[in-house]
DNA sequence: AATATGTTTTGATATGGATCAAATAGGCGT
DNA sequence: ACGCCTATTTGATCCATATCAAAACATATT
């Protein structure tokens, strides 16, 4: 067999291979799709989520003010989504993993509303809006799971504008950690140990503090027995101890 | 005519007076209903919005935790949306006026996720989700404005967590009081001239802000000449420096 | 009209987190 | 392995907004 021959058979070998792991043995599937599919819908959706684009460390997947087409499924990475004011100043408005669905912001004005960052190498199924709008009145399960899915965006973004409205430092800090822990534990990762994927400010932006007040807050929940910090890596020492940081509030 | 056969044509002619006032006639279809309907599609579109409802001033439409089946349509009225949090802690997260859509955050989890409180005698067009889903199927014009509201209610969330997270309380309020003269605005009444329905407690919950901050910015914008306050009414004297509050920002 | 209740304004003071600053530690490209 | 660049930590100080307080005002109730 030629080099060339070979390389083609790698390569349909390989084609295959991730053809299967399309939507039907994709481990998300719970996660990103609705239960109850019949092995038709689910053939139907795959067709219309062809297209994985892997997204580096560093570089956008989409950014404010493009063309919107598509919403994508967060395969595997990690990313944050970035708005940009007038005049210059940003936020975090949030963080997205493996299975969850970014650019829904995107529908209401036929653009992209901030700008989506991976924070590491990372691959999403990229879904076409017009497929999906289609498939959505045919199978009544997408459509419902994809009211579902904005709703949630909603209700989070709403708990969100409880910490930056009415939580103190250590208390929308504490919220992050738990919030992060129970993702992770959802997506079968160990909820007491993970790396974080942001820096101190990325959090910070998010949760409207400064870099130095994240860092202080750190050094203060060591201090208190209540996680293990090194650097990027994070273990969860007392969960109890971490939710009175923010359930025990003195009214 | 006897009195009671009096009373029963006036009650027929209202109740055919607000028959008429129906999606057809309602003069907030443009901005509650998407363009380009058909009358046919239009009067499918009535038949699932039949049930209006009145809401005095503070009551509630709605619990969070309460069961969710309709999202409703703001026909008249204003309402404050409202989260409590578990150690008793609430904030306002959006006020909505006509023509404007509540409860969309229901669909998720199938119960509501805030307390939606009339600030005003209101009046709601109730919407069965059930109806709504169904109807947004064969509707392809509903489906994609149920997507656009639903989408536009994220980008209007991502919008508050940036005056929560990034901005100073001058220009949350400078930003607040121009969301309201453009909303006003749009829906036909004077950007420069109105009454706010809400409490400077009301105004301090949504933007982070305690009540008194709000009065002092508001007697600041005062001394500026940028409005005029005199309790519960505004009148915008100098929209461009009130944009200036935010938009000139020393970086 | 009088009273009670809730809202708003304004002043005085306190404080949580920002800002400024500097040292340390990691990560990355060469 | 080296040096550069970025991220993090920690300390000192400052300031925007919260908190406390009280008076003025508005609205609802009797």
């Amino acid at each position: 067999m030629s080099r060339a021959e070979l390389a083609h058979q790698q390569n349909t070998h390989l084609a295959l291979a991730e053809l299967k792991t399309a939507c039907a043995n994709c481990n998300l599937r719970e996660i990103c799709l609705p239960a109850g599919l019949t092995l038709e819908e689910l053939d139907q959706i795959e067709s219309m989520v062809k297209v994985r684009r892997k997204v580096k460390r560093g570089e956008t997947l989409y950014r404010a003010g493009e063309e919107f087409d598509a919403v994508y499924a967060v395969r595997a990475g990690f990313f944050k989504s970035r708005v940009t004011y007038e005049d210059g100043r940003d936020q975090v408005i949030g963080f997205s993993m493996a299975g969850e669905i970014l650019g829904l912001d995107g529908i209401g004005g036929g653009k992209h509303n901030c700008d989506a960052v991976a924070l590491e190498d990372s691959e999403v199924c990229s879904i076409p809006y017009a497929h999906l709008e289609e498939l959505a009145r045919e199978v009544t399960g997408l459509q419902r799971h994809l009211h579902k899915v904005m709703s949630r965006e909603i209700i989070r973004e709403s708990g969100v504008m409880m910490l930056l409205g009415v939580m103190r430092a250590e208390e929308r800090i504490a919220a992050f950690l738990l919030n992060l822990s129970q993702r992770l534990s959802a997506r079968g990762y160990s909820p007491l140990e993970f790396h974080l994927r942001m820096t101190r400010e990325e959090i910070g932006s998010y949760l409207g503090l400064k870099l130095e007040t994240v860092s202080r807050a750190f050094s203060k929940f060591h201090q208190d027995g209540l996680i293990e910090v090194e650097q990027k890596f994070v273990r969860i020492r007392d969960v109890a101890g971490l939710k009175e940081v923010y359930a025990h509030h003195v009214a």
